[in-house]
DNA sequence: CGCCCCTTTGAATTTTGTCAAGAGCCGTGG
DNA sequence: CCACGGCTCTTGACAAAATTCAAAGGGGCG
């Protein structure tokens, strides 16, 4: 289960940067300082919230990743979204709905708990942070707009071609290297295709050198040969 | 092209009710008297902007039907969503980002189109508008997460018949028959699938009698038999 | 009436999924 | 330290699903 590390401190949380406080002025800090949400800790595989149940509070994604699920009633499951440090979830109440998908740790990690009806007030009163809650709104409606293009439009090879190469940009690099905490299956999940599926493409990009992979970790190899998968012809 | 019909006068406006101004407290469009957005028409097909282009306005569809796509530089298609009365669409300028999507008119259709500058005062101004505003990005992300489940968990049969029932539960009827105005290529690209698997299943559910069809309008003959196509096990 | 476009249908092919078995990896406990 | 059990991952053979290609049918409109 969850743990409650304590309460955060935005002002000087080290993730403000990336947060929806990022663009608020320093003095204005004054006026939330009453505002301290509960920074909650998570195991791998441990459930942030449940699909369904009512959302009183959204989350900020602190350290870790989390992913986002839906599932079919015959246990199908489809990942909708891979979050990261910095990352706002589960705002649903604020359109008074409950949870729309199902948030589990993929690694360890840390969240603040933000009450909905304090966040709303913040909200209403710091333009910035009405402006960085729109802007991320809309970034994840973009993102899932893009997601159906991938899903409905391209085949299997393409798909994972594409999110290898959209993993890599925004993942944290060691020596060239990139953490990937997903495995086939939950790859499989993300982008609509069975285990086997995403291993055959995977070993077969390896034997050709185009791909490498350690420990959890990838590496691209040979970029323009996997940009040339990911859209049979023209640059996608 | 476009044929501009005039000035829309929102506190008149049939649609209304329907609109982001819904729930604005009669007294309070003396506020916005100044706010006259023009009131443009379309014909089938033709486009209302561009994916990629400057977001400057929003838009309000008042009649038609509209179709949101994006496209693939190989040239295949995918249909984001499809729009009725009231809805609003085109928000992109309001996080400062291009169109995500081409919007074109799959009947001939009417639009109020928005200035974003104006719309935001009147969203700053009026918390009613803001509400129906971020209820609105709220749903499209959550229509966009369900249609994320379809595509990446069912298969043909499923997404086709799950379509089915919603379109058929929305949709304005007429004696039982409902409106559909997309060609099989359309629902082809909506639902990720191609003419002929369409074509397939809808002429197999029309000779088992589960569904009817005759000029562009539809009926589910057989409601609880295409439900259970819908999930091959559990009530999707 | 004839043309054009959309739809239907069939047959062959490709893609992806399913089932099954084996390989590799890792932590636990002897 | 090594062996074992429980994972996930890989691979092969086969089956099912969906696409592709091709041709014919049907309906509306000039």
């Amino acid at each position: 289960m969850s743990h409650i590390q304590g309460r955060g401190q935005c002002r000087t949380c080290h993730i403000r940067h990336l947060s929806i406080f990022a663009r608020l002025p320093e003095a204005r800090f004054e006026q939330i300082q009453g505002f301290h949400p509960a920074v909650l800790s998570f195991q791998t595989d441990e459930t942030i919230y449940h699909q369904g149940t009512i959302a009183a509070h959204a989350y900020t994604l602190r350290k870790g990743i989390v992913k986002l699920t839906k599932m079919l009633p015959n246990g199908r499951t489809q990942i909708l979204r891979v979050l990261q440090s910095g990352d706002l979830f589960g705002f649903e109440g604020f359109a008074d709905q409950p949870y729309n998908q199902t948030a589990i740790a993929l690694t360890a990690c840390e969240v603040c708990r933000l009450p909905l009806s304090e966040l709303n007030d913040l909200k209403r009163q710091h333009i910035e942070i009405e402006q960085a809650m729109t802007n991320r709104w809309l970034q994840h409606l973009r993102e899932a707009e893009d997601m159906m293009l991938e899903l409905g439009a391209k085949k299997a090879g393409e798909r994972l071609a594409s999110f290898l190469m959209r993993w890599c940009e925004h993942g944290p690099v060691h020596n060239g290297w990139v953490d990937l905490p997903l495995s086939r299956a939950e790859i499989g999940e993300l982008l609509g295709l069975t285990i086997e599926t995403v291993s055959r493409f995977l070993s077969d990009w390896k034997r050709q050198g185009m791909i490498g992979e350690q420990r959890g970790m990838i590496q691209i190899q040979d970029v323009t040969g996997l940009r040339e998968l990911v859209c049979s012809s023209g640059s996608c």
